[in-house]
DNA sequence: ATAGATTTGTTCGTATGTATA
DNA sequence: GTATACATACGAACAAATCTA
């Protein structure tokens, strides 16, 4: 998918799993390398117009794929592969 | 709103948006004035029996309008209107 | 000069209720 | 009826700035 895709809430796709795409889109493209820190769940629900919930679902996917890993009171991460 | 109410965790209203008024009232009464410092936010917490982030939620409100402002490390204050 | 306490800032974890498709 | 999505609320941990002893 398009990194730089936005949101198409009428899109028949659920809008988590946009998000989950364009999230490895952006990691694939190298927007953050591994172990670095990716959006916060606050900066992703600004730069996405998300629930805090749904972007949670999300990177929730990624991180049951092995592709991202959080630190509570930290932030979310790439993980090394 | 009554400037002594308390937090009525069964009100229609959340409770967020009910301390959101408390606060105004208590600050319309006097209870601090410009440029004094109100309760902290785990005096918040105490004196209302809600989550730190409950009460960072309400006191955001009252920033977004101008009514308060806080400083890092200092604590929240009133500001000049 | 240092150490500890206080206070706001940031972040993820969990649960519940409501509305909608 | 189920899955999706949003809003509210509480919990926990860590960080940075400030103040005090």
């Amino acid at each position: 998918m398009n990194p730089d895709a936005e949101i198409d809430h009428e899109a028949p796709m659920p809008v988590y799993q946009q998000l989950v795409e364009i999230l490895r889109a952006r990691i694939e493209r190298g927007d953050w390398a591994p172990n670095r820190q990716i959006l916060s769940e606050a900066q992703l629900v600004q730069a996405y117009g998300l629930a805090r919930e749904t972007t949670r679902k999300a990177v929730r996917v990624l991180i049951d794929e092995g592709v991202l890993f959080t630190v509570p009171g930290r932030g979310t991460f790439v993980a090394e592969r």
